[in-house]
DNA sequence: TCTGGGGTCCTAGGACCC
DNA sequence: TCTGGGGTCCTAGGACCC
């Protein structure tokens, strides 16, 4: 029987903020864009034509007030919620393309191409990417190659290199042979800085550099997850798709503050809503954690304060994903590790230790009544839902993590309704 | 003045058990 | 008066991703 060549494709959205923000603003279109993190501090993303001006990623801003005041470079504050609005419109239209979509990140999926071949495969992908941009107004880029890292490869060439109209398909030797030539080890999948930085002093510039060392070698140098991307650079299936989402094994919810905190009150503020988030997430995927962890940490870029980490948490007898329950423990652990006489910037709580509901077994020494706690959150989810993410909540949070964060370039939330920047009151 | 947030996986080493 | 060796579990640290 003829065994038709499993083929992924690797679906990215350029410059996908920025593209969210033009897409409700044509006159932005051609025009340098840039969009910050969380209290307006690094840009976290860029227009081609603020990537020409010299402008990096993750670059705190006033580093470039400069050239945004000389070219009028246009800068936004992150608009999560429209954001992920957007992003759901893309990978509803993608999964119409192909029978299984895992959706990597907000701005990335990669499907199941197989049972194409050749210029049919270029066609449809073509014809997804029109399709995108017609229901959506973003603009994407197509890889597609027998393993994740090849279509990878094949999605920066296609983002890269005019000549391929968006969609470029590594299906023979040459073809792969010249994009390992071209792309530098940075740039691939699985290859960070610290990585890159010790290949180049071997003189491994490149993937094709890279898939000339031994086996033994890269395992040795990079533990077996550089070998799995050495395999899959030669056409060596390694990593499958993941199109069924597994549940999270920890959860995290954690902000750097504007400014900073000295009072443990205003960090119990934080730390409840930020346990509150976390039971909330616990509930969406139907899980209970078993450990709550909360972090505090002063400012490491201060010349001038004294510094200070931390971390503790708590065991529960039982797993729990009760908001109660997880914003009493926090502020417990909280208690242990706050120090007055520092200026706090940042605190998070994670969640670990996550079991699915189905799976509680209570403990001998405690019997919760889990059908009540389960009903009262119930409620409380739906509330919330209808009136905004924190309409209903407990005496001690804060309601609203953009009190202490700061957002001064907002654009209006042009897709959704109700959404987390709202406060009302049930 | 101003520096994001949320995850995963692997390995080494220590504790502990038989 | 000799001081093994293998397995498992846990944790911290380091690497990576977007």
């Amino acid at each position: 029987m003829h065994q038709k060549k499993t083929m992924y494709a690797l679906i990215d959205c350029n410059n996908f903020y920025a593209s969210c923000e033009r897409a409700f603003n044509p006159s932005l279109i051609g025009k340098p864009i840039v969009v910050l993190s969380n209290n307006d501090g690094c840009v976290v993303a860029r227009s081609n034509e603020s990537k020409a001006l010299g402008i990096g990623m993750g670059q705190p801003i006033f580093q470039v007030m400069d050239i945004v005041k000389q070219h009028d470079v246009k800068v936004f504050s992150s608009n999560y919620v429209l954001y992920g609005d957007m992003s759901h419109r893309v990978m509803r239209t993608l999964s119409r393309f192909a029978p299984d979509i895992e959706i990597y990140s907000i701005d990335e999926a990669f499907l199941n191409f197989s049972g194409f071949q050749g210029s049919s495969l270029e066609l449809h992908a073509k014809h997804m990417r029109q399709s995108v941009f017609r229901n959506t107004g973003i603009p994407v880029s197509v890889g597609i190659a027998a393993t994740k890292t090849l279509a990878k490869i094949g999605n920066r060439i296609a983002k890269k290199q005019n000549q391929w109209g968006g969609v470029r398909l590594l299906d023979t030797p040459e073809a792969i042979a010249l994009s390992l030539e071209q792309t530098p080890i940075g740039d691939v999948w699985g290859i960070g800085r610290k990585y890159s930085y010790r290949l180049e002093q071997q003189g491994v510039k490149t993937a094709a550099d890279f898939v000339r060392k031994p086996d033994d070698w890269v395992h040795k140098t990079m533990t077996i997850n550089g070998l799995r991307t050495k395999w899959e650079l030669q056409g060596r299936p390694c990593i499958a798709l993941e199109d069924v989402l597994p549940a999270k094994k920890t959860i995290c919810t954690s902000r750097s503050f504007h400014s900073p905190i000295e009072q443990i009150e205003g960090l119990k503020e934080m730390v409840s809503e930020f346990a509150a988030r976390c039971a909330l997430k616990l509930r969406q995927q139907k899980t209970s954690c078993a450990i709550i962890s909360v972090f505090v940490r002063t400012n490491p870029f201060s010349k001038t304060d004294k510094q200070y980490r931390n971390s503790a948490y708590v065991t529960l007898p039982t797993p729990s994903n009760d908001t109660m329950t997880l914003v009493k423990q926090a502020n417990r652990a909280l208690e242990h590790i706050f120090q007055p006489g520092f200026r706090y910037k940042k605190t998070g709580v994670i969640v670990g230790s996550i079991v699915p509901n189905d799976f509680i077994q209570t403990s001998l020494f405690e019997t919760p009544d889990l059908s009540k706690t389960k009903s009262l959150m119930a409620a409380l989810d739906k509330c919330n839902a209808k009136y905004g993410r924190s309409a209903v909540r407990t005496a001690v949070q804060s309601g609203t993590i953009r009190k202490l964060t700061h957002k001064k370039k907002l654009t209006p939330c042009y897709t959704t309704r109700w959404d987390d920047l709202m406060e009302v009151r049930c």
